[in-house]
DNA sequence: ATGCGGGCTTTAACAAGTAA
DNA sequence: TTACTTGTTAAAGCCCGCAT
């Protein structure tokens, strides 16, 4: 379960168990009946609790399946949920959920079938599941309270790191400001969601560089590098090749020659 | 064509910070 | 508080342009 974003939109669906979900700059703490849409480019993690039985169905798909059908005569463009609301949960309950349930395992037994044109159904039925999804989301119930004090310190902690991480940063800083001892902070972070501050701040910066390597290929990885918040080069590089594979360097290059 | 110099990137060693 | 990881620093590679 580590970090990691793709090209593709995703529909996630909790039915059971025990986890939180970090996504972008948000924690979700999932609760069964909660459905996720989320835009692939940002950076998702989820973080589950293994005592509990951990029940989820996926829906992955590249934005770009859906360009013919957007020429069809729906009433609504599919995919603005995704555009505009982003990264998004949604919580259902009685019917609703029901129905949603219904469709998920309807799609999922099409999927597994061979032949006929189970295909054929299987795309309808997605289509019908985006329709229900723009649908719940104009009566968006975004319940979204933390259940206690861990989560919401977790929160605190992340929108200051999108706030600052292109700056210097110390465990100090978020002690004075959460008003917390900074051994508590990190056991907290990790607690909720899985991977430690640092952990969050370097994905986070590193993740920033490889769009700075792509927007503009002028930039030297030093410059690259002070921009996303790292003071030193050698530091940048070291933690790029071990979550990247490759250096900063080769990354740009591999950007610049495709 | 070869050798030199300077800027950028990477590596290695040591100091400081973090997790348990 | 201790063992381990990460931040910092210094220095070694690498690449490219320039002069010989």
């Amino acid at each position: 379960m580590k970090f990691h974003s793709h090209a593709h939109f995703e529909i996630y669906y909790f039915h059971g168990g025990k986890a939180n979900y970090l996504i972008g700059d948000k924690i979700f703490v999932l609760s069964p009946g909660d459905l996720i849409l989320m835009n692939g480019m940002t950076l998702h993690c989820p973080n589950v609790d293994m005592n509990v039985p951990y029940q989820r169905t996926i829906v992955h798909f590249e934005p770009a399946f859906l360009k013919p059908f957007a020429e069809m005569p729906f009433s609504v463009h599919l995919l603005q949920p995704f555009y505009e609301l982003k990264n998004h949960r949604i919580h259902l309950q009685g019917s609703q959920r029901a129905e949603v349930e219904a469709m998920l395992e309807r799609m999922c037994r099409l999927s597994l079938e061979e032949g006929g044109l189970s295909r054929d159904r299987l795309i309808v039925s997605f289509l019908d599941l985006l329709v229900l999804v723009y649908e719940l989301c104009q009566s968006s119930n975004t319940a979204s309270a933390f259940p206690s004090d861990k989560e919401r310190h977790a929160q605190n902690i992340i929108d200051f790191v999108e706030d600052h991480y292109q700056e210097d940063l110390h465990l100090e800083q978020l002690e004075d400001r959460l008003h917390l001892n900074k051994y508590y902070l990190s056991k907290l972070f990790k607690e909720v969601t899985g991977v430690t501050i640092f952990d969050y701040v370097y994905h986070k910066r590193i993740n920033q560089a490889k769009i700075h390597f792509l927007l503009d290929k002028d930039l030297t990885v030093t410059d690259v590098c002070y921009k996303v918040g790292f003071k030193h080069p050698s530091h940048f590089t070291r933690m790029f090749k071990s979550r990247v594979g490759c250096t900063p360097d080769q990354y740009r290059k591999q950007t610049v020659s495709t």
